[in-house]
RNA sequence: GCCGGGGUUCCCUAGCCUGGUAAGGGGUGGGCCUGGAGAGCCCAUGGGCCGAGAGGCCCUCGUGGGUUCAAAUCCCACCCCCGGCGCCA
């Protein structure tokens, strides 16, 4: 049964406790009681008067002469009632699914309590973070002084931004791009093309090494499925739809990786479904207006690695752990500084039960940024989209429960490549777990990028 | 885009012409049988409502309308899938 309803029924206390977590309004769960009690109601009415029109036409077509259209007069009397009371149980029932489709996944009781990501809690930290001596109070600040003894250096020179590393290297133009298709584009070169392809041969490698299936997925959706997988305000925010046809971008492979099953009954026996998606993220970014406009961090289109699990109830929580575990060491393969954090409840969206991110330093900026997000999304999705599974054991059939998380989104993890393993001379030293992925390209940079000679290139990063 | 074929319960399939409680097989679960297993036989198998329970009832044949006392079945519209033609990296 639907967690959801599930808890309207039987604990409707669990709904506005979680309503109340994430900042929202718990009288929506009464006014869905109201109306649940008031479609059971009238639907057992109905029934008993569609029963009542069953038995007539039953006997109608046993009879013969008056006595045939004795009934039939009955039966079509009968009729007027049952179409009231079925547009009152469809009015009921219309109210019903509306309040319900819209509360938010409940949140998971470790999900701590906010209003935005300043209130996400930090919850480990990995890896020796160069500071540079202006960030270092802050620094300080924000690990030992939640008492975290993280592992950093200084430095006396500021690292260059991951946006002006671009020009530095003359290898990303977001000039041009802007000029051909629009602010948050880029065009990438050279070194920075082998290096996106590396880190998704790096992350995918792995991923199919851990036991998860690779897949390449459809890149645009029906709105249909699409409905089924996320927040129906996203569609004006984040995602791009096709003029003309039912189709929308993909903004990532989570998306259609979860409408994979939709409408079908999985066997027990099939879970977990352990997929990693490798395609193109293409994000509107609507109502990011003014932040991170420069450089590669925030844009319209990147590539990405995905990890995401279908499995049962019991185990979903186990899964969120393994699924950010997974992230991490991807993370600490490149030796990229980082932490993950518990994303609180005002920014924790409302598909997701509970969300990890894994932020990694960043030198330039003194602060950390989100690389990696790991959701577990219970029956959200599921129900959504009608994904069940028939239990081993017979009884009812099941929704099962689905997790996704980043494994490496390219342009981030390049910006966090930038920043972390610059050198005072500019140049950007390679992560070694990345280089066995760019041995086979002959012209593929091994162990540093160095910026590229002018070729009368105008690096324009701006 | 055009022409043809199709969409039935967890899966496969029958029913559609000729309207009247969706048949059969497979899978799965349970039971009988057995020293144990298999075979064999029996029951169950989607969603929901009422009921303490036993049980009762309603809905469900791609979707939405229509005709009818009654629709998987007839009519209309739409969606999707498969094949052929055309176009094509």
């Amino acid at each position: 049964m639907w967690s959801i309803l599930y808890l309207l029924r039987n604990d409707p206390d669990k709904l506005r406790w979680s309503q109340e977590r994430r900042g929202l309004d718990p009288g929506i769960v009464d006014e869905a009681l109201k109306y649940d009690q008031l479609w059971r109601k009238a639907l057992k009415e109905l029934n008993e008067l569609r029963h009542q029109h069953n038995q007539l036409s039953r006997q109608i077509a046993r009879l013969r002469g008056p006595e045939r259209e004795a009934k039939i007069r009955e039966a079509k009397a009968l009729l007027k009632r049952i179409e009231e009371q079925e547009a009152l149980v469809k009015a009921y029932e219309a109210k019903r699914n509306e309040l319900l489709l819209s509360i938010p996944n409940v949140v998971h009781e470790s999900v701590p309590v906010g209003v935005d990501e300043s209130d996400n809690v930090p919850i480990r930290y990995y890896g020796r973070h160069r500071v540079w001596e202006g960030h270092l109070d802050a620094f300080l600040a924000e690990t030992e002084g939640r008492g975290f003894k993280v592992d950093y250096e200084v430095v006396d020179w500021r690292p260059i931004g991951h946006a002006d590393m671009l020009t530095v290297l003359g290898m990303g133009d977001t000039l041009r791009a802007a000029r051909a298709a629009g602010s948050r584009f880029y065009y990438l070169f050279d070194d920075l093309v082998w290096l996106d392809m590396a880190l998704l041969a790096y992350a995918l490698d792995h991923m199919a090494k851990w036991g998860f299936r690779p897949c390449i997925p459809p890149y645009m959706l029906r709105r249909e499925a699409y409905e089924g997988v996320t927040a129906l305000s996203d569609f004006e925010d984040a995602i791009y739809k096709l003029e003309g046809e039912d189709l929308y971008l993909i903004a990532t492979s989570e998306h259609p990786m979860a409408a994979l099953y939709m409408g079908e009954i999985l066997d027990e026996d099939d879970l977990p479904i352990l997929l990693t998606g490798i395609s193109p993220c293409f994000r509107k970014e609507a109502g990011a207006h003014g932040k991170d406009t420069k450089g590669i961090f925030r844009v319209h289109q990147f590539h990405k690695v995905e990890q995401f699990v279908f499995c049962v109830p019991e185990e979903s929580w186990d899964w969120h752990e393994r699924l950010i575990k997974n992230a991490e060491e991807l993370w600490r393969g490149l030796g990229i500084p980082h932490r993950v954090v518990n994303i609180c409840t005002g920014d924790l969206g409302v598909v997701a039960a509970k969300k990890y991110d894994l932020e990694a330093w960043m030198p330039a900026q003194g602060r950390w940024r989100e690389m990696v997000s790991c959701s577990n999304c219970t029956d959200w999705q599921s129900y959504r989209l009608r994904i069940r599974y028939r239990p081993k054991g017979g009884g009812p059939n099941r929704l099962v429960h689905t997790l996704n998380s980043t494994a490496i989104a390219s342009t981030r993890a390049i910006t966090a490549i930038l920043e972390n393993f610059q050198e005072p001379d500019g140049t950007v030293v390679i992560p070694k777990a990345l280089r066995r992925y760019l041995e086979p390209f002959d012209e593929a940079p091994k162990d540093i990028i160095r910026p590229r000679a002018k070729h009368g290139q105008r690096g324009g990063s701006a």
